[in-house]
RNA sequence: GCUGAUGUAGCUCAGUAGGUAGAGCGCAUCCUUGGUAAGGAUGAGGUCGCCGGUUCAAAUCCGGCCAUCAGCUCCA
């Protein structure tokens, strides 16, 4: 048989695994190979090969490879616990980004301790070296093999596999599991191999299923490797933006305010505002119009919009939203219907379109209790929001105005190069009645979408059921330190509250026509942009950004009248200065400001004060030495310009 | 909402055989006026998350609630 490899095709004797082959190129490469990729597939070695094929052998710098070896990882680790805990019933154990985890159902939970044991029992298993091997069954032998051994879950499994799958297990030593494979030769081969936490998990992902034991871990070949994983893990979690944004007083959560509501503090609000003044002043700039719409509405606004019967659960309600005699109230979660309201001011022309809204709106949504987490989930938050009018045959040209103002925004933030990209679709099936519309009108809205994107060249991801209830979005894609994903920008067809709000405009043959409608944010959520920015820049924001972009420090009290009126100079160039008059040494001044990020400092002495200078230093150590004020501004009013990120 | 962990001074944390509390940083006052990451002294500051129970006695044991953290579920 023909093996087209890396490097040109060669012929190999009919039925020789990828491990053989490997053999023959390198006994370096038979040593790292982990697995292997035919045709695009990945394969165990030991899988005999008998026809041409592509062959590549991989070794752990493949991300399948990493799969492969945490898949087997997961293998050992529920043998493991079987070992320790003989009555754990096994549900499954996938490997996932950057690790593997599997699930258990127990009568009493893990604790840390037993973790402990977990890993030291792992350790006796990789050292027998056992063989995984894979064998197939017949369904109704394969049922009966997992029921004999007492696990109900895999049970379960088997039978939802569809008819004609194939059913296959893996043996390791006195342990089997059901599964598909594909895993490597032997136990020995996970080498450096950590167990990193416990956690509850529902069966299947559903909370109306049992809450199982979740364990999580991560395997890599190599020792080192593992050790710098979690020094990079310790490194990341430094930037924590709900420790480092409290430590550095951006902002604090106070108890008897409540669950979700931070309290922005003064050099969290700067930022907001700043960020908040740089996104309107560029919307206008881009024909947006400006508007501001009330917080609250009688209910029956939101019954037209359709929240009232979806999203009741989620909404913050003043009145009882079952008594219909009373008037009730409920704070917005959403400014779409609000802002629809501007359309419908008057009577529309084909003219006025398209029509940009931007509105810097706060909105409210009553989270589940479990659900906030420092910034980036809480209960009342401001949005760039916006809401895009169009005639259908501008809605290519506007969706490709909103996503280019997404990007400018979030690369000059510094956020976009990790951003990525999801198109989030309906579910068809549509199980839970969430949304609304036609079949029609969902293929549709997605077919223009899907158009639009390819013809933008995005690269994106599809995220079936993460549509909004009334059309399907573009969602850009942020993770924190914790490697969490949230939405940070979204854009969004709507061809549903359109019509339920009765929006129409006249077009130019003088008939009444139904508008297409973008959703959109620019920069999204600013307490959740914040709280990115915070882990981006470890707190050390861009100038332009910095809550405080410079401090004066004096030597002695003799450089006090010099440092206020440097003060002066700056503030009246509109900076953020503040000064360090303290009777304090300079090195401990200089300490507290680099602590606190802060970009710049002066320092003034006896020598500056007599020549009229400030001596420059950065919060990296660099001292820049002796300059005119005069300079420095323009220097720092040059960085300020340019948006720079140092 | 669910599983687990946590809650002691403004912050970070000590305080296991139940006997009404400690450190460092910070803060205040005083001394020190110094040259680029911590000068020194003194002092103030706590219903030990809240409510209830057990006990002669609870920060410590038990229960409920509130909040925080990680994960799950959710995220218009």
């Amino acid at each position: 048989m023909i093996i087209t490899l890396k490097n040109g095709s060669r012929e190999f004797e009919n039925g020789m695994n990828a491990l053989d082959i490997a053999g023959q190129l390198s006994q370096d490469l038979k040593k790292q190979a982990i697995c292997a990729r035919v045709n695009g597939e990945i394969w165990e070695l030991a899988k005999p090969i008998n026809q041409d094929c592509t062959l590549e052998i991989l070794t752990f710098e493949d991300d399948d490879a990493k799969k492969v070896l945490r898949h087997t990882a997961s293998h050992v680790l529920a043998q493991a616990v079987k070992k320790l805990r003989p009555d754990a019933k096994l549900a499954i154990g996938p490997a996932i980004d950057n690790g593997f985890y599997y699930d258990f159902d127990v009568d009493e939970p893990f604790t840390p301790d037993f973790l402990a044991a977990v890993e030291k029992e792992m350790k006796n298993i990789i050292k027998r070296n056992d063989r995984l091997e894979r064998f197939e069954l017949p369904r109704a032998e394969a049922i009966a093999l997992m029921e004999e051994k007492g696990e109900p879950y895999k049970v379960e499994l088997i039978q939802d596999l569809p008819e004609d799958a194939v059913i296959s297990f893996y043996r390791q030593g006195d342990f089997v599991d059901l599964c598909a494979g594909p895993h490597l030769p032997s136990t020995g081969k996970v080498k450096a191999y950590k167990l990193t936490s416990i956690a509850g998990a529902y069966w299947r992902g559903s909370e109306k299923n049992k809450m199982l034991q979740r364990i999580y871990g991560t395997a890599f070949f190599a020792k080192e490797d593992l050790d710098a994983y979690i020094k990079a893990q310790e490194e990341a979690l430094k930037r924590d933006h709900n420790k480092l944004g409290r430590e550095l007083e951006y902002f604090t959560t106070v108890d008897v305010i409540g669950q979700g509501l931070p309290i922005l503090l003064p050099k969290g609000s700067r930022v907001i505002q700043l960020l908040q003044r740089w996104v309107e002043d560029t919307e206008q700039k881009k024909g947006y119009l400006l508007t501001k719409t009330p917080l609250m509405a009688k209910r029956e606004l939101y019954k037209i919009s359709g929240h009232w019967d979806h999203y009741l659960d989620g909404m913050f309600i003043l009145g009882d939203p079952h008594d219909e005699e009373k008037e009730c109230f409920a704070l917005r979660p959403m400014t779409c219907p609000f802002q629809y309201q501007v359309y419908l001011n008057r009577q529309r022309s084909y003219r006025d379109l398209p029509m940009r809204l931007g509105e810097t709106s706060t909105l409210f949504r009553n989270e589940d209790s479990g659900e906030m987490h420092g910034l980036i989930r809480v209960r009342q938050f401001t949005i760039s929001e916006g809401h895009l009018v169009l005639r259908p045959d501008q809605l290519e040209e506007e969706f490709r105005g909103c996503l280019e103002l997404a990007k400018y925004m979030l690369s000059t933030v510094g956020m976009l190069e990790n951003c990525t990209f999801r198109f989030s679709q309906w579910d068809p099936e549509n199980p839970k009645g969430k949304y609304e519309g036609t079949k029609e009108q969902w293929e549709e809205a997605q077919a223009v979408m899907g158009k639009i994107l390819d013809n933008l060249g995005v690269n994106y991801s599809i995220g079936i059921d993460e549509a909004a209830f009334y059309g399907p979005k573009l969602d850009i894609q942020y993770k924190n330190v914790f490697g969490k994903e949230d939405t940070i920008v979204t854009i969004q067809i709507d061809m549903l509250l359109a019509e339920k709000f009765g929006m129409e405009y006249v077009d130019a043959d003088g008939q009444k026509k139904r508008p297409y409608i973008i959703h959109r944010t620019s920069l999204g959520c600013y307490e959740r942009t914040l709280a990115y920015l915070i882990e981006r820049y470890a707190g050390a924001f861009p100038l332009w950004l910095a809550p405080e972009q410079v401090r004066v420090l004096t030597i002695t009290e003799r450089a006090d009248d010099a440092a206020r009126k440097v003060q002066a100079m700056l503030q009246e160039q509109g900076m953020r200065v503040e000064i360090d008059l303290r009777n304090e040494k300079i090195g401990f001044k200089v300490r507290e400001a680099v602590t606190q990020k802060i970009p710049y400092m002066l320092v003034l002495g006896d020598k500056e004060v007599e020549e009229g200078t400030v001596n420059v230093r950065t919060r990296k150590g660099e001292v820049i030495g002796t300059m005119k004020v005069e300079e420095a501004i323009a220097m720092f009013l040059k960085e300020i310009e340019s948006k720079e990120i140092k």
